[in-house]
DNA sequence: GTCTATAATTTGATAGAC
DNA sequence: GTCTATCAAATTATAGAC
């Protein structure tokens, strides 16, 4: 892997797990052994880093949302869906990135929250587009912020309960 | 207003948009007019002032539910318990401190992350306690995780909308 | 691309005068 | 209780050698 991806990859698991301001340039450096001096070579700025990780991330999870919209029935794309931020939350053990960063929204450099606004309006539509057919579902903000809020309740208290009742309740609604 | 409280309510709010990380004494000291070797005095650490912040946030939010509890059906009490979170997120435009922090959670001095350990799991208390009775409802970790969700969202998206959906989908599955 | 070196600022925290 | 003064460490960021 690149140096640019590893230090994608490290900042990312910071983020997820301490926030923004939890991120720092010479922690980054020593994760993936370089100098810090390194990482402003491929991010010069903090900010510059921020939206190269919420969008590299927004990409991979549309990634594995591609094979969700294959499935056959609107209740099988949003399993799907719930699958992809199970494996974040369980996998990863980690909330989602957005989560995270939607939370602190109000703090973070515009950019920044503007990526994290893209990742969220597009998990909108992509859910729009997958439960078009159903003849009975949640509205798509309200199943992503029954997720985000489920994985921030079980990383906090660190049970998966309450993620798997969320998503089964989420299930039960949709068909 | 004490100067010990006036710096608490500081705290929350700074808290609240940008996280423990976006919280310095500095900032505190010149939001109430003091120097920060005063903000010392009234909390000599960081983890102090973190704890008291989520302990008194906690107090404020279960006298608020106080009157809700009196409310005559599981769904007027589910109501009043929504309207606490409403407030917090309308009329003090911020997103639950312990949304906030719970995300952080990872990555918190642990007596901070133990506070909002009990924030929530006194919520679960609360609701199981008000909605013993209903014939019909949503867990009460899968209402406060709707709940977190969608003041997350909201917060990101600046659109209150999400909110009020997620509020109606949970009282029409109560009765 | 990575390094050393360093600048400029901010941070959490303490000592001691008043 | 609040202040001035200060410290040691950490932070973002840049310049220039290799």
């Amino acid at each position: 892997m690149s140096m640019h991806d590893k230090i994608l990859e490290a900042a990312e698991a910071r983020l997820r797990s301490g926030g923004y301001g939890a991120v720092s340039f010479r922690d980054l450096a020593s994760d993936v052994g370089v100098k810090s001096a390194s990482v402003h070579y491929h991010f010069p700025r903090k900010e510059d880093l921020g939206v190269a990780v919420v969008t590299a991330y927004t990409e991979k999870v549309f990634e594995a949302l591609g094979m969700a919209m294959q499935a056959r029935t609107p209740r099988d794309r949003l399993a799907g869906y719930i699958g992809v931020f199970r494996h974040a939350l369980v996998e990863e053990d980690a909330i989602c990135l957005c989560a995270m960063l939607g939370a602190e929204a109000r703090g973070l450099p515009h950019q920044v929250a503007e990526a994290v606004r893209v990742f969220f309006q597009a998990n909108i539509d992509w859910l729009d587009e997958a439960l078009a057919n159903a003849s009975r579902k949640p509205k798509s903000a309200e199943i992503i912020a029954a997720l985000e809020g489920a994985m921030l309740l079980a990383n906090t208290m660190d049970s998966i309960a309450v993620f798997e009742d969320v998503a089964d309740g989420l299930l039960s609604r949709t068909e």
